[in-house]
DNA sequence: TAGAGGATGGAAACCGGTTGCCCTATACGG
DNA sequence: CCGTATAGGGCAACCGGTTTCCATCCTCTA
């Protein structure tokens, strides 16, 4: 008994084959499509592979050079409102294209992303999806073109989502947001309700993103001529619970401002709950706003301004993008855009 | 020219074995391990493999039955926070155990669903983690069972996440969380505070979940010799504009009640979003719990009493008891405790 | 110095599919 | 009535790996 079909695995071809009386090639023939059989023996293949269940193996037919192929999503923690609402795009665009999606989460971790590349690699997947921004430096740019180069070597796709564009040449598809713009237009929204003093609650000094939302910021300030007070830039992270720690600090210091404006709705929300912990009322003591428009910011109370960023858009046209190409087709950059979108956490400051 | 290494796809052990001048089974060896070669010839095959950028295809190696199985996920929206909860320990688990992980979003769709399960068989994936209540009907009861044993045949294993249990014998694994248990704790917790009217925003009448809440709702208060007028029972989905919805449904209604208990937290969230603009104070005028302690739920204003979910902790066990098994073992069935968490949305009714 | 045995490495079979090629009926046209 | 196109189906090669089995070669021991 070398191979019986009570083994724990499912059925094989040959097994349908031969409880069809016919040879493999007519069952894959039968399954595959345009290949004439006579009614008959169709029939008793069909009958077959209805008994024993038989369903052909997916890896053996992408060996074989047929059948779905996969594409991954690799991001820092699927935890996230936006990077799940990108998820879901990315998701939905892949199963109505036909393929397949595998999802890894690197907690922030470069070494384990490089890891999740490279067994992408191996996966011949389709394309890869990098979701989340990072610091830009030479040493970023040198070793994501390399992986960039040899995923295109291997007829695969690199897609970077919300991160810094690599050098002209490198086989990527950049799909980014506008972070600089909508922080400008919010920025110069809290502005111009008169506000002088505006908390800016920062991410990461050196990650991309965090820096496009602050160079909005200033350049808001310096638009309407005013240069705002560096000790109202604040640094931590994306989290809620930077925005919570983040506003402690500020009014354990005394800082004075009117508005406060957080670099995520996470931050926001964390920043919100230490207002409300500290006794202070918003929009009255203190205007309040956000970034990225997550489902919840019109439940925060007050209903939080904040910019909308079309991130299930974004996962969407990620996997249309780098599936839908030509194989030579260049290097492809794409910048979406955002809009501010006017809740109750901004008040106008009262002339007293 | 049949193969040449310059086509799109990446290059093959065959590349690799003739720049080293060596076989193809001695690469395999080189990069599988335990099998002895020279020093000489080790080095000659991993300088190549290095020149030619080599990975093993990882699909290939499935096929002869090695490597990296996978696992698969599908849930109803990967954008739910407590679905969300559950992908990362999922995720988590699954790559500290070598394991990549599939994703698929059915939209609800109970065909979706049944399609991607029938993708996963043909997948050979290790696993099927099946997420989310639905309907405990006959029928689903059948077709459940019927996947459930194609999977087993197939040495795949199905996994209910908050889902009812199939009958005995059924070759799965079901992990659910104490609904009925937890909402009887925190209902309780409610009328200790001398709430004698609490409106329940529930969910689909005929959904396990939303089931199971409300009879905790009800025991409750029968635990009291109360008997809850049914009025104050309303049905809708587990989203945050059904809570909204019911919410406004019932202050237009003119519904008496002093405190709500929502089904899920997004419930809850959409309730009191309908609270405040109806210009009610909470807790002040009006009580309100959730259930799940998603993330959020402690920066709504006010933060929210709920019942914790472990639903990360439910992600890990789930591949954890689905992966770790031996084949012959039985159905397995746990059931995972909740508790209440105590915030500031339930305050104690004035005897005015 | 011959024989034994371990260290190396290649040929070939296998995993589970697909597909090019060839053989054999059968039907059809002339 | 015969030649031939075509439908139908099997064999074998292939996809890209792994692994069993066997042939060397070298070295150590008797």
């Amino acid at each position: 008994m070398t191979r019986k079909s009570q083994d724990a695995n499912g059925s094989t071809i040959r097994d349908v084959a031969a409880r069809a009386g016919v040879s493999a090639s007519t069952v894959s023939r039968v399954l595959g499509g345009d290949y004439p059989v006579s009614t008959a023996t169709r029939t008793r293949v069909l009958r077959a592979v209805r008994e024993l269940d038989y369903v052909a193996d997916a890896r053996a037919k992408a060996v074989a050079g047929v059948g779905t192929p996969t594409l991954a999503f690799v991001l820092e923690d699927i935890t996230g409102p936006s990077f799940a609402l990108m998820a879901h795009g990315v998701e939905r665009e892949a199963t109505r294209l036909g393929h397949l999606c595998l999802v890894c989460s690197t907690e922030g971790d470069v070494q384990r992303e490089l890891d999740f590349i490279e067994t992408m690699r191996a996966q011949r997947t389709a394309a890869v999806i990098l979701v989340g921004g990072t610091a830009d430096t030479p040493e970023y740019r040198e070793r994501t073109r390399r992986i960039a180069d040899s995923l295109a070597a291997a007829g695969s796709r690199l897609v970077l989502c919300g991160r810094p564009p690599l050098g002209p040449g490198a086989p990527v598809t950049v799909i980014e947001y506008d972070n600089e713009g909508g922080a400008y237009a919010l920025v110069a929204h809290v502005l111009s309700q008169g506000h002088q003093r505006v908390l800016f609650l920062g991410g990461k000094p050196d990650h991309a993103t965090a820096q496009g939302r602050e160079r909005g910021y200033l350049a808001a300030h310096r638009a309407r001529g005013l240069e705002p007070d560096p000790e109202l830039l604040l640094h931590g992270d994306f989290t809620r619970d930077s925005g919570h720690r983040l506003m402690r600090l500020a009014l354990s210091r005394k800082l004075e401002f009117t508005a406060v404006v957080a670099a995520t709705d996470m931050v926001a929300a964390g920043a919100l709950t230490a207002l409300h912990e500290a006794g202070l009322d918003v929009p009255g003591d203190v205007s309040l706003a956000g970034y990225d428009d997550i489902p919840f910011a019109r439940d925060l109370y007050p209903a939080l301004t904040t910019v909308h960023v079309p991130y299930e858009e974004l996962g969407r046209l990620a996997v249309r993008t780098a599936l839908g190409r030509t194989p030579e087709s260049p290097d492809e950059h794409l910048l979406l855009g955002t809009h501010v979108v006017v809740r109750d956490s901004i008040a106008a400051v009262t002339s007293s």
